[in-house]
DNA sequence: CGTAGTTTGTTTATCGACGGCACAAAGCAA
DNA sequence: TTGCTTTGTGCCGTCGATAAACAAACTACG
């Protein structure tokens, strides 16, 4: 009695993940593609893909008509599963926070405007975010499998505490990802395998803006991304090697701010001079185009603002902008010479330094780095909404996308 | 009739490599060890060992009396095979050339003394180090399953191509990696698959001295090692992240030379001032010690040697010392800041300086990088000699490291 | 209009690496 | 001696994946 039919639905265990991974970026529109994207056969290819829309993760359009394709028998197109399950990610920053319930393929289901609620208790603060989140979750009535949490702060591993949480009035060391945890679980979020709490996967907010942008936006593709970018306040870099986000042994590496960009600059709380934290930060373009700057809270709001309206028709404007693209681009170089990266994406007011002049920022960059005349790093701005936010439901998918099958398999 | 025999021997493809590497950096000593280090049954791990001793690439010191352990069923030493097969390492720098068989763990089997060969033309030095490396080949008789090369310029990838080898009199942009391929071919020399020309692995100098570091060295057990280091001219740094090398996304990540570690410094051909790669080398040593530079060959031994002799004698030398010691303090904690390294291991002129005064530099180090205050990374001299060839060697192992079959499987 | 060609998807048989388990071996501690 | 602990091996089952043949769906072209 050889009654073995465990085949055929258990298959694919070490490539689903990758499957997974590889049509929630986007990076798989057929079978076929995926075939050739994961070096296996047909034959795993198909079954691995009937795996995971039994999992109820991806879809495949057999609707007749939906078929597509140049020459031979058409492909029926992957997504992923509209219906899917979903994760709680969170954003707290000097505003107060945004939640939201996020699809695979960084969709954005359902979100809760950023309510102001700056304390100085986190667990109070995290309570009302995932209390927010749950609310998103009872309302839509979807499975949810994870949370993630963006923190404008530096975040140590492998214990999971804030740093420096400036902006949140909260003290240096708070174990973010454990309250954030213990939140979750008072509110019962479950997590990826059914009836078990969920993880609170915590990260830095630029981190995390990052992966965002590596998986679903302006860095995909990329092998080596390098992300810098600012708040508030100060300034922020991240590094995306391999798919994967590089947090240095500590969770503490690419602290770009303290790059020197100019030896006569200002004075830094660092104890340096002119670095790239107080040369490039909104305060600091505010400063350089005559400007008063407004309350700290808006001064991105308001840098960006006045680069949008004011730029062709004020030569202060435009000539601190042209000022902050040198500093910016003297840092970008020094970066370089170490990091070597294939991309350069930059967010908050850096993007709108590149948006305004692209050109100039890549000519100091290729002037002041080793071999930056031998082809030269293409430098583009980012490109996704919340990017933090969706890289916050990343972290909470990335147990799914190592091994879908803790779903129930 | 099922006489489906082909199991047993051909078990093991998976952690075959993995295993092999184990024992290769010595953190495998018993198949006990190895059973807990991969992550399989004993069962597993005891096929894995057999195969790897059919192979002739390790050995179970099965006699009596050679087994040891604590408590329980004593085990058997695992290593390396003293008469497997080896790699041909070389090393070509301002002096000249170095020619090395190396076996697996490391170990220097026999070696060519440099010989003096600066020529213009990469062609006929390589011819000249392929033809030593080939001589010591036929003297031992024993198998060469690779070959790999060390220069004294950044390489690029995926060329190979030698961008700066300004010791060398090569034109910048020579195709090192394809000449030192073409010689081996020509002397015949084999790679893992029998009766098949090696491919010529070739990468930077210091690169490679991490990874022997990383392997065998002061660099064993960590995760993001960040090694630095000078030659005669110039400082260099290197990346060794999970077990791999780090060279970015066209082989020149870790170009450290040109940190600003002095805003009043020295000017330096990169057209900044006071960068570290000309205020902590050999020449900058021996100005601030108030000698006069010999030949600039031995810039870096005149050094080593004033650092030995006369460092509690002459106060000027000890000056220089702390001098160096500050400006490398800040260009190290600047890449502590981006790069999170879990150790620092220091090469050429550096390591003399951590070895004289490291207390001084971990303080400077500590004190410069943002979270240094909370730990404080460990700063160590490197161990090894000839790191760079070993390095080498590495390269050359790493295709049999990945998959011990193609030697014949 | 029909046939050839091309690419996609599925079915079936089989392979091979590894885990599980039972058992044997080799020392130490009473 | 008799346990106890740890190491090493033989046997079989299982699971992930391949190979190869077959089937399907569309384009190109005479």
């Amino acid at each position: 009695m050889t009654l073995t039919r465990t085949t055929k639905l258990e298959r694919g265990r070490g490539v689903l993940g990758p499957a997974l991974a590889l049509v929630h970026t986007g990076r798989a529109p057929t079978r076929a593609v995926l075939t050739a994207e994961l070096g296996v056969t047909r034959a795993t290819a198909g079954a691995v893909a009937a795996e995971l829309v039994a999992l109820g993760l991806i879809t495949v359009d057999s609707r007749p008509g939906a078929a597509f394709g140049a020459q031979g028998r058409p492909s029926h197109r992957l997504a992923v599963d509209p219906d899917g399950p979903v994760v709680l990610a969170a954003q707290v920053h000097a505003d107060g926070f945004r939640a939201a319930l996020v699809g695979l393929g960084g969709r954005i289901v359902a979100t809760a405007p950023g309510c102001t609620a700056v304390h100085a208790d986190p667990a109070q603060v995290l309570g009302e975010v995932v209390e927010a989140g749950a609310t998103l979750l009872r309302d839509s009535g979807r499975r949810c499998v994870g949370a993630g949490l963006a923190v404008p702060s530096a975040v140590a591993e492998p214990d999971g505490t804030a740093l420096n949480p400036l902006h949140l009035a909260w003290e240096a060391g708070a174990a973010v990802r454990d309250i954030f945890t213990r939140c979750l679980a008072d509110a019962a979020v479950p997590g990826p395998a059914p009836d078990t709490p969920a993880t609170g996967y915590t990260a830095n907010d630029l981190n995390l803006a990052a992966l965002a942008e590596h998986r679903h936006g302006a860095g995909r593709g990329a092998q080596h991304l390098l992300v810098v970018g600012t708040g508030h306040r100060g300034v922020g870099g991240a590094l995306v090697l391999d798919g994967r986000l590089h947090t240095g042994s500590s969770g503490l590496a690419l602290e770009v701010g303290h790059l020197t960009v100019d030896p006569d600059g200002r004075p830094c709380h660092c104890g340096s001079r002119g670095c790239l934290d107080v040369e490039t930060d909104p305060l600091a373009f505010l400063e350089a185009a005559g400007r008063e700057p407004g309350p700290a809270v808006s001064l991105l709001e308001q840098s960006w603002e006045l680069i949008r309206t004011e730029y062709d028709t004020d030569p202060r404007v435009r000539t601190a902008v042209e000022t902050l693209i040198d500093r910016l681009g003297l840092g970008l170089a020094g970066l370089v010479n170490i990091l070597n990266p294939d991309r350069i994406v930059l967010a908050g007011l850096h993007r709108a330094l590149v948006e305004r002049d692209g050109e100039r920022l890549r000519a100091v960059i290729a002037d002041r780095s080793l071999w930056g005349r031998s082809g030269g790093v293409p430098v583009v701005p980012c490109t996704l909404d919340h990017n933090s936010l969706v890289g916050a439901a990343e972290l909470a998918w990335q147990p799914l996308l190592d091994d879908p099958l803790l779903l129930g398999g």
